[in-house]
DNA sequence: TTGAAAGCGCTAACAA
DNA sequence: TTGTTAGCGCTTTCAA
């Protein structure tokens, strides 16, 4: 292009207050520069602290990020993931409830750049950002069993729906206290929805060998425990010990400040976007159904 | 249609798996059936409640929302809406940064579907909505000065940027103790960037007159204040009292429980989303430059 | 170097 | 009721 074509052209752009129009682009490029993201529920802070690091490199790509609330709901989820289709986005990274395998199977097929995010679901070969469930669950038992709590309660969302970090949790909490020789040790589980996690707590307490340590599974069921605690005037650690897997904004000057076990979320889901966008930019290297585990830290505090 | 050629029709969709294609679609509607929203920081769990609301409603409506963080930086804030209008975005939710006048009076002159929330740019005729800022502000002094205390201090995020919740809020606290008809009360103002708190409130207390009570601006700040308070190992509300805007999560539990104004914030993304609906289904009732004041609550607890 | 034209997949208007 | 066509604004290819 000559300078003089060039000048006038930036000043026709200037005169006529010329905007392009992305989505005539995206018609023709077939790429909207857009990508997705279906999360359980926004309101987890670990969803949130997800997104914004994703949002962060999409900035960095001049992508955008549409975010999607799937609730738990597969059927939720089922439209979003059809309208994301439809509106030609450019990949997605979700946190499947697992109520839609078919139609993931066919995106995969597909080839539609796809990372599953905090959850594996059965038989679908697609990259997925998991925490090492394992880790977390054994840090928490050794460390209440190192401190020698006898009656160890773990308190979890329900396990009824196979969502990874819960049965993962669970499954090697409990292989972990049963492990120990001794088996002196007694074992309560406490899942179920959040509404009746206190009447459940309630009960448990009321029983005569009283738990003196709790494993909350995740921030939504520490803020159970705690409330009921508090509510029951039970003192931390020496009525009850708590540990929880996530952090909380509050757990450094929490009387006592707590321990916790948290996971790396923006880590975790600047990984998600970068294998999303190694994918959408190169296709060819997808190989698909990589698991990429991510390493828990204990924060050794006060409350056990 | 007939009867019978509808049922080709479908038959045809199931053979061809067809799916239709919404970027051509909106390319011919002029209407991508999306809307953005750009907040300050989408770590803020007002903003995260408010967005929650803001993609319910699109949900409902077919629509879908594009999530932008502009971290308070009028630049990125400047780049996401020249890609949002690019990409023919029906409408935008903004936290305005205030340092793009220009480029929003621009959008407004076009008619462009905005709404501001939680705070206003001079001179700009948007619609816009907000707290009750000086009624937060004046729940919090009245309520610590009706229970007496004498030293009041106001912890608030940089007041140089006429940000509005933040300069409503510190004028009318100030007004409000100043008021007072015997002027026996010592008032003190920490602002400044989050990471230099602590060493202000340092200071401020390790002078000989203390303050005996903190008003915390947002939920920011009072993670600051009570992190102080921890190490400094000082009482709530014996030592120092305690009261802030923003709900969090821990306050009902917290040890003593924290007096809190919260907002309705839920409502208040639901109110931005639905008078933006209201603006892109029928522009004709544009009365713009509407301000929405929401009322706050104060959660009378045990920190004052 | 510049200009012209085809076509992305859809909708809306018109014709048959 | 059904079929045909123009055109949304861009990119890409080909011609001038």
């Amino acid at each position: 292009m000559s300078k003089e074509t060039r000048t006038k052209l930036e000043q026709a752009v200037e005169e006529l207050n010329y905007q392009p129009n992305m989505v005539a682009r995206s018609l023709k490029q077939k790429s909207s520069t857009t990508i997705g993201v279906i999360v359980a529920n926004i309101l987890h802070v670990y969803s949130t602290q997800v997104i914004r690091a994703i949002e962060d490199l999409c900035h960095e790509k001049d992508f955008h990020l549409i975010v999607c609330n799937a609730d738990d709901q597969p059927e939720k989820e089922k439209k979003y993931i059809e309208m994301l289709k439809a509106k030609q986005v450019d990949g997605i990274i979700a946190f499947p409830t697992g109520g839609n395998v078919a139609l993931y199977q066919q995106l995969t097929e597909e080839g539609y750049p796809m990372v599953f995010m905090d959850r594996t679901v059965e038989g679908l070969k697609v990259d997925t950002i998991l925490l090492d469930n394992k880790k977390a669950a054994a840090l928490a038992a050794d460390e209440l069993m190192n401190k020698d709590y006898r009656h160890l309660t773990m308190v979890s969302p329900p396990l009824t729906h196979q969502i990874t970090p819960r049965v993962e949790r669970a499954q090697e909490f409990i292989k972990k206290v049963q492990e120990e020789d001794n088996h002196t040790r007694k074992l309560s589980t406490i899942s179920g929805e959040i509404r009746e996690m206190k009447g459940q707590l309630q009960e448990l307490f009321q029983q005569k060998e009283r738990p003196d340590a709790i494993f909350a599974m995740n921030d939504l069921t520490l803020h159970e425990v705690l409330s009921f605690l508090k509510k029951e005037k039970l003192q931390i650690p020496s009525d009850v010990a708590v540990i929880s897997v996530d952090e909380v904004s509050f757990a450094a000057f929490y009387t006592p400040p707590l321990t916790t076990i948290s996971q790396p979320a923006f880590e975790m889901g600047k990984k998600a976007a970068e294998i999303l966008f190694s994918f959408i930019l190169e296709p060819e290297k997808q190989h698909r159904s990589k698991i990429i585990r991510f390493e828990p830290t204990l924060n050794r505090r006060e409350s056990c």
